[in-house]
DNA sequence: TATGAATGAGCTTTCATTCAT
DNA sequence: AATGAATGAAAGCTCATTCAT
């Protein structure tokens, strides 16, 4: 697929419905029946709407991918400053919590499209993929920054990579691994990894 | 693509060039040109192979590649496994570290077809990927067991679980974020990472 | 072949053009150069059409050869009908005669077709060829009901049976037979042939 | 499929098992997998048989099929003339009984193989059927002219072509016809048919 | 602007046939 | 003579994309 050539933004009502009922379609398809079927004629027969139209408005295949993956990624970022600025003062452990809660939820939500795009579609999902990573790290440095004096690593840039990778990983395995999910204790056990690497020790009940 | 349905396994010798040639093949234009290129055809011709010969040893096209990804899988499995037997009594932050590096230079030397699968065929990566998971998670605890009076951790399974994921997604995240993979510290940080979250502290230094 | 999948029904008047061109062609292509040379690509080529179009009004290969043989069939059929509406009161001699010139006469002006399919593509004539053997019992059956009281045979289902068979089996042969489609007199023995059954002798020239 | 180039006639004892085994897995393969599924290396396997060796043997594909025709249409051929010399002083109710009874049997017994050849092969059947067809009306014109003073028809060769057709025909719808073949009366009705136009009328009962 | 019929390059897969061993 | 690995033309079919209406 050659990158998008040309698009038209909305700005219609009715195209701006012809706009949307394209994207969920795609996501309808993607998960329904994968990426193999999703095919701009299938998504566009599903969204009631002509290929034409398709074209009109994401110019081409790719198009519809990207923008429907810019979508989720933009809530998911939406998401997470919506977070920090609830969190941005509360204590570690509670903030950690929080966090690692928003993760599992997010990932429990629309398991089956994150999985449909990573599994088939991942080349695609770099992008968005890079900018939900780096809006997360730039999140949880600012909340670094705050407590800087209550937690051990002093390179915030690189505890912050640390933390969204570790954390990250262990939500994907919980997922990839059959059953892990849904293991109790696992949101604990990841908020324990998370607290003795700030503080070097659980964190006290006080 | 449907499961496979049959293949030939090579008894002569020149059959078996002519496995490992389309196998070597595959991995180059998976690598150079990218999935959506890596047609049967091109893949046969790239190998100096008819299509033919392609068919008779991998059934279908999906075949091809999930033998190439088993035999990526065999060879990292076959790694941790050499390393499980070296590092059983050695002390964790010398086990640790050089599980991390491994991870790494792993990571670093077939990047680009780790990549490439990951990013264009990742659904027929799935099986092989697990299998390389649930055997990490196997070494791993048993390491844990190995060394069960000195960590923090005793839900041994929950604590392999956790080591890999977060490992795996530090390292990862390394390899996805432009530049990070270089950084210095990095190996050390997620070697700290893995010691708090065992021992609760830093590694006393001897 | 497997059973067609999809068609779409051409609502357009180009797409009936379209349509009616593939069929066309399939008929050409199959009685000037064969079944094993009426491939898809072949005969989208001759219809002046794209594959592309070809599978939008058939499904699969198959779906195009069972049109047309069953648009044939549907000829056929409305034939004998139109036929039996005509002679159901004449008398035996005139009704038999002009079935049986009928048979011929429509095997001479699509033989070549008729050729091609029960050559080479048999097994998808088989379903049209019963209805078409159905129909005509049914119609023989009706004629005989009306003239029963003429007639020796009492089981008119098995007459029915006898009469279609023997007649169709005598004219088959006469082109299967190289030169005796021409033979004088053909028509008049087979003639001969009924009559002697139904009446025991030859009609009375009244 | 070219006419076949050559093909050596088996002059050893291993050679006719190896050509033997070659015919008989085309029938097996045919009847039981159908014509699609015979490909020549799938026969070569089923008969035990390397593909080289079918093409010592046959020449090419089309060779394998009209062999196997050819020594159905042999047997058929010496069935027929069998049946004629025991049967040449028959009177005409027995003898007739006798040829319909035979090819109905004969029908019964490889119905199977006979489908596949006629629905799948009919081209390649075409000069064997024209041979067995000949032959029957060798056969029944030597007994017509034996018996020409006790029937009616004086063309011979008509009669003994309507003859053969009539009876083929009624044969053949009978086993076209779903659960025809059973008919009780079905047999006897086709005598009647052969000698009420042979003699006028149904055959005195001695 | 919206439609959907039409396009055709290109993909996966099969199989008759060859020929080095 | 026998083997079976190798060949590659060609088939059925899909789908991103265009454009006349």
């Amino acid at each position: 697929m050659a990158p998008e050539k040309a698009r038209r933004r909305p700005v219609q009502a009715r195209a701006q419905v012809t706009y949307d009922a394209i994207l969920q379609a795609t996501a309808q398809v993607l998960v329904a029946e994968g990426f193999d079927k999703a095919s701009t004629n299938r998504i566009a027969k599903v969204a009631g709407v002509s290929v034409g139209s398709l074209y009109q408005y994401f110019g081409n295949k790719e198009g519809v991918f990207t923008a429907l993956i810019d979508q989720v990624c933009d809530e998911q970022i939406a998401l997470l400053q919506g977070m920090a600025g609830a969190m941005l003062a509360a204590p570690l452990p509670v903030a950690a919590r929080a966090y690692v809660e928003a993760l599992l939820a997010t990932h429990e939500r629309d398991r089956a499209m994150h999985e449909a795009i990573s599994q088939q579609a991942a080349h695609l999902g770099l992008p968005g993929l890079r900018r939900v990573q780096a809006e997360s790290r730039r999140v949880v440095r600012r909340y670094l920054e705050a407590h800087a004096d209550a937690i051990l690593p002093t390179n915030l840039d690189l505890a912050a990579f640390a933390l969204v990778g570790m954390v990250q990983g262990m939500v994907d395995s919980a997922f990839f691994c059959e059953g892990a999910a849904a293991w109790p204790g696992l949101a604990e056990e990841i908020c324990r990894v998370v607290l003795r690497y700030l503080l070097g020790h659980d964190a006290a009940p006080a």
